[in-house]
DNA sequence: ACCTATTACGGATTACGTAATGATG
DNA sequence: CATCATTACGTAATCCGTAATAGGT
């Protein structure tokens, strides 16, 4: 079965005439009438009887007719479905996220997008950044919104903006000795070296959060002696707000959490390298498609 | 388009890789690939992403295989439907019949056709002998049923039985000194020669009815001088009974029509051709349609 | 003779195979 | 090296045209 061959027989069946029919068809006349002939042989049943006043449809042709006018209309949809595609007035963009970084991306950048791109579905897959990259692998999601740095080599990011780290601390610490301020930031300083020696809240080893506060202590010179695990970075503010031990969060989080005890926030010099750098990942050997192109544009002009 | 196409995304989907496809599909692993990139050439759109986990599809190839998937259903289910027309489980009768041979056979037919295949839609289309004979030439009807002699010549015809005529006279004519009874029959017989001079009532010219009442009278060396034209065998008879003229009509049409007045019914010999011949005509270039052929058996068992 | 359907046949394109080549784990 | 996708290329089938034939007003 062919599109062609649909198309054939309903044009004969409108025309009543093989010949009107091929003229309106572009094809031969001649040609036309065998295509009819191999048709209903190959399905052993005429289609057509033929009468002095032209062809008439059999019964088997009625019902060949009625299928052939309705797979006609399905693929034609499709076909219009297709150009909207790549008119981006359809689709989907499927986005892997980690938790915090969709709350605080999405609020802002998903409205704008809405407006542009009112018929392109979006779909969120949320996990840790070890998933996202997956997903990216997999082709599960379109692009990944996580931290740098990336595990896997496959995967191309673009950096959206970065972030700075804070320690978190007990309100009344004995450390408050060590803070110092400075115009950039709402919060003092200290330098990390001085938490050597104290207890520290962590996240696991293969979050990202905790590959910061790593890299941090590290800088430090500090290897942690005693900590506390949790892979929720809201426990851990939390849990150092109640003197449980020193924890690292980036900046921009703050805001999304709140604590029965309010903790104490400490910047860090850049020679620390406290913060991570927000990106947008994609398979390096995949073409991104249009919505996500767009996405990611809309995602660099806003934040 | 083609149904091969739409079977080889499909399964390309399902299998999640063109070699198990191909092996499934019975075509050769290179043939396949180069087959799904035409088809993503000629949409000008990638319907899968090539990952490690296999052949996962796009948003514009979700919309194909959805589309693919509807047209070789319906594809699918015409065929069956095919299947069903050959073994008559499935089909349509279209019946082209004269009002009154209409109820007379089809009362004794249809239900013994029914129950013998009660999925072949029957359809009946009525007229004049003269319509039934265009709707056979022009493929409106399968089959008519309808007197001999036949007009058109494309028509072939087989007899299903004979039926007198009879002559229909006042219940008191004066006639009635003419008549003389038969064994075979519950009416007296008369020589239509003692009709000479008579008034007649007869039908239209085009109505076989007529034709055959024109040859008991040419038969019988009678030129009808006055006669009143009706084109209802029941008008014309019940016009005889009040003594308007003599008119004819075949004997198993009596029991149809109920008169004010009874009127008086004579037959005649053998020799004034007063019969006509029921018939079933078909188009002699067309093949009859299984359920015509039945339809035809049917009649010959039963009348 | 004229109009339309069917048959005969030839060249261009497509269908589909095998063998070879990349790519990837 | 084993597996899968892609490329290269050859043959058989088909697509679709023109020319010729037939059937019917």
């Amino acid at each position: 079965m062919t599109l062609k061959e649909l198309q054939y027989i309903v044009t004969i069946a409108e025309e009543k005439s093989i010949s009107r029919a091929s003229a309106r068809l572009y094809v031969s006349q001649p040609y036309l009438s065998q295509c009819l002939m191999r048709i209903e042989r190959q399905h052993d049943m005429p289609l057509f009887r033929r009468t002095q006043h032209g062809l008439v449809l059999t019964f088997a042709g009625e019902q060949y007719v009625e299928t052939a006018r309705k797979i006609v209309k399905l693929y034609n949809d499709f076909e219009t479905g297709l150009c909207e595609i790549s008119n981006m007035r359809k689709g989907r963009l499927t986005i892997g996220t980690t938790i915090h970084l969709g709350s605080m991306v999405f609020s802002t950048i998903l409205p704008i997008f809405r407006e542009l791109y009112p018929n392109i579905e979006l779909r969120l897959e949320e996990g840790p950044s070890q998933k996202i990259e997956e997903y990216i692998i997999a082709s599960k999601v379109d692009i990944g919104l996580l931290h740098c740095p990336l595990k896997d080599s496959a995967i191309s990011y673009i950096p959206i903006r970065e972030n700075n780290f804070v320690a978190v601390l007990h309100k009344d610490s004995h450390l408050e000795e060590f803070f110092y301020k400075k115009e950039e930031s709402p919060y003092p300083f200290i330098d990390p070296k001085h938490f050597s020696g104290e207890k520290f809240v962590l996240a696991y080893p293969y979050q990202r959060v905790r590959q910061i506060a790593d890299q941090i202590l590290a800088a430090a010179g500090i290897q942690p002696l005693s900590c506390l695990n949790t892979s929720s970075v809201q426990t851990a503010m939390c849990l150092s707000a109640v003197g449980l031990g020193v924890s690292f969060m980036p900046e921009n989080y703050i805001s999304l959490f709140n604590c029965p005890v309010e903790p104490q926030f400490c910047r860090m010099e850049e020679e620390f390298g406290a913060k991570w750098t927000m990106a947008v990942a994609y398979d390096s050997k995949d073409m991104l498609s249009g919505p996500a192109k767009e996405f990611i544009r809309i995602m660099k002009e806003n934040m």
